[in-house]
DNA sequence: TCAATAATTCTTGTATACAATAATTATATT
DNA sequence: AATATAATTATTGTATACAAGAATTATTGA
């Protein structure tokens, strides 16, 4: 298939670096590349430029690529961004959801409570992104509903361990409950401030987020 | 200079598509471009494929590179998240700008009173650009000042044309008064209220909307 | 004359070759 | 022995070469 290759390999490296299985840091080596995808380096080359587009890797002249480490301060204003859109998205959902949209999202809630009884970690981490989704197409706002996807991928890496306890389990669950009454009741208001808090401090203080990020993913140059 | 052929290269192809100079539509031919910049096909794929990944340009696999032609679906979906983006940065530098950033965004406002008297449609034009981007950087968020910023420029094309009338500076101007009251005396709800209100519609109706975008620019495939 | 198909040309996508700079190793000097 | 400098190697950035598919033109047959 044509010019699949280039963007073949930058999704590939997309979804190994937005799951953290390349590691912040890591230099992005072209012949490692190649041998590793088998092509030749001008594909690698163009999936680098595109990943570096996508602000996932950054390019260094002359001295290669590598995954995009996020200072502190980006990660705390990229935060408040997804807040605001996850907001926006609860909002125009619960404008603009019909019935069969509000059922299946109360359903994608509803089947979470055996994992949190089970503390099924991935399988709630996996129902979780569903739920999320749901919301972001209920805006019924395709780019908003990109947009907030794409950012929720960059910040994958900095919030993987994030509901690894039992206690942010039940917390999760408990404000998903809150949130699926707000938008289905179609209370707008709340479901934007609901899930503004939401994303970024599941109710907690500044400095349990803080204390929730890994700070060995997180550039400390500066 | 290393590396810096691809990513000048896309810089300028941006600064064009972005001023509509280049149309939207347009194919991209990759020799046409390499005769233009004198440099060969492989920087400037490489810049097509950023510019791709900025979606600003649309490649169709095996039949070329086009600049991208928004569908009016696709641009009310933007100017609806646009809104969000631009009243929060209302909102944040109400909260957040020091005073001598509320001096100086009084000034921007004040010295485009001249430039509404005097008709200077392209004064005028520069003077809002660095209006709203003083607003965006009071923000003091930089993640949500660049997205503001690159999401502006993307929808750039199709709002050329919407100061072009004596009443609409007059009325910009207007709003401009206002939302400057309410950041430099932190009234944060207002200012956010008021700059998502601002971008889109103007205070006018969605059809006053409609009406003002160029409709020989927008994709009618759909 | 028009439609269908074949031949040709053009363009994209990928691989490779070459040049320039960075990184590394070896050598020399104190 | 340690540091500075030179030589070597490796890697990036750009140009070119080649292969495959799309677009265009020419040709054939009704």
């Amino acid at each position: 298939m044509a010019n699949m290759s280039s963007n073949d390999l930058r999704r590939q490296l997309e979804h190994e670096i937005v799951l953290g299985e390349i590691v912040p840091g890591t230099r992005l080596d072209e012949v490692a590349l190649t041998e590793r995808f088998g092509v030749s380096r001008t594909p690698v080359r163009e999936s680098l430029q595109q990943l570096s587009m996508m602000q996932l890797v950054e390019i260094r002249p002359r001295r290669g690529a590598f995954v995009k480490k996020m200072s502190l301060r980006e990660l705390v204003d990229m935060f408040e961004v997804m807040a605001e859109l996850e907001g926006t998205c609860g909002k125009l959902a619960a404008d603009r959801m019909p019935d069969d949209e509000r059922d299946k999202l109360k359903e994608l809630h509803l089947i979470t409570e055996p994992l949190v009884k089970n503390k099924d970690y991935d399988g709630y981490y996996r129902a979780n992104v569903a739920f999320h989704e749901a919301i972001y197409k209920g805006s019924h706002n395709e780019f908003l509903s990109d947009q907030t996807k794409s950012l929720r991928n960059r910040l994958t890496p900095y919030r993987r361990l994030q509901l690894r306890q039992s206690n942010r389990l039940n917390n999760s669950f408990q404000e998903h409950a809150e949130i699926t009454e707000a938008i289905t009741s179609g209370n707008k208001e709340l479901a934007e401030q609901l899930l503004g808090t939401h994303v970024t401090v599941q109710r907690g203080s500044f400095n349990d987020f803080l204390a929730s990020l890994p700070m060995d993913l997180i550039d400390q140059s500066a």
